[in-house]
DNA sequence: TGTACATCAGTGAACGCGCGTTCACTGATGTAC
DNA sequence: TGTACATCAGTGAACGCGCGTTCACTGATGTAC
């Protein structure tokens, strides 16, 4: 249906929603515009009513991905952004280390699926990257009692996105699963939130 | 110099690590074959004399650093694999999380480089990659003291891993080299190794 | 309200480039006699 | 030892395909009168 106006910012985030999924199952190079176009239900050619090139459309699903607009199940299924405190701080830990993101490919918070890609990207989309580090990083500070909270932060986020890098390359899903839940655990102990 | 068979292996050799430094620097998709040729001295045509085609290539790359052949700079520089007991380990994860590590984003373990790559590949690269991570546990599980060495050890190669991997995708150096060094100290202190 | 025209989201054919792969060829080394 | 031939690592031109990008076109909606 062309030219209806409102529409555009819906077929826009369709684009967006279908390359995100892409680039993540496959990664950048191997996604192609007609695949991404094709999942969104339109074709080639209205690529570039939407975004100047390629590059620009894998900043933009970045950028929508950590910034703005998680997808739904992550929100929903996984954490609560209303929450404040320890039980937030928790519910972040239980969603990220969740059997439910080891296996979402599609949907995965890119620092557990495209950290490669990213390491060898722009400086604005490392910037992107860096905000959601960020953003993990002080949910552990804030609910951090004793000394050296930041430091012992990083060690903890750095298990958090090291478990689920490793587990998902790894070719014994026994051996993966492994990883998630002792890095859940690690974590719960070292910050006290745990009950087990 | 053509049929010098003696040289055929070594030529071989060149190739690999040709690759491994390319795979390494800008992913598997976007390097081409040409460009590994040329900066092991070669023309595109002499590749398939030794690889079936570019996946093989891949494997056998991997597997190479993985399995038979660390780069030299590993071997001597950041690792010493004679030693054994506490002094081993302790200085694998020095030389995991050493600031050469974290910059030689050529020379680098797979495990710090090509996660995001190794999860989107073939079950025999995912083989291969378990492979180093088993040896990695290994490591930890035989210098650990105390109740449940594996699962402990599950969580400390996650934060070797997790913390080279985001410190690499991260726009900020200060801040990468704040995981590197956090990840130290906490490996060291959850495992007793460390005298700081 | 109705009509004529402008807009522009989306289409799909076409273009051009780069890359993986092939292939006929070269020439140094190895081997048979 | 010397000569003729076979081998095959490496060369570089050529092929074909896929993909990013362009472009003339379509037709539903919006706007001017």
């Amino acid at each position: 249906m062309p030219h209806v106006p409102e529409r555009k910012k819906q077929t826009r985030t369709q684009i967006l929603r279908s390359a995100r999924r892409l680039f993540n199952r496959k990664g950048f190079a191997e996604v192609s515009i007609d695949e991404i176009m094709g999942e969104a239900g339109l074709t080639r050619g209205g690529f570039y009513r939407h975004f100047k090139d390629k590059d620009e459309l894998y900043s933009e699903a970045l950028l929508q991905f950590l910034c703005k607009d998680p997808p739904e199940e992550w929100q929903s299924k996984h954490v609560d952004p209303c929450a404040e405190g320890v039980p937030f701080a928790r519910m972040i830990v239980d969603a990220y280390l969740s059997r439910e993101h080891l296996q979402d490919r599609d949907g995965s918070c890119p620092t557990a699926g495209l950290s490669s890609d990213v390491s060898r990207s722009s400086l604005r989309v490392k910037q992107a990257f860096r905000k959601v580090v960020e953003m993990m990083l002080d949910v552990f500070v804030g609910n951090l009692r004793g000394d050296h909270a930041r430091e012992r932060a990083l060690a903890l986020v750095a298990v958090c996105v090291g478990a689920l890098v490793v587990a998902r390359a790894v070719d014994d899903p026994k051996l993966g699963n492994a990883f998630r839940t002792a890095a859940r655990k690690h974590v719960l102990a070292s910050t006290g939130w745990g009950d087990g």
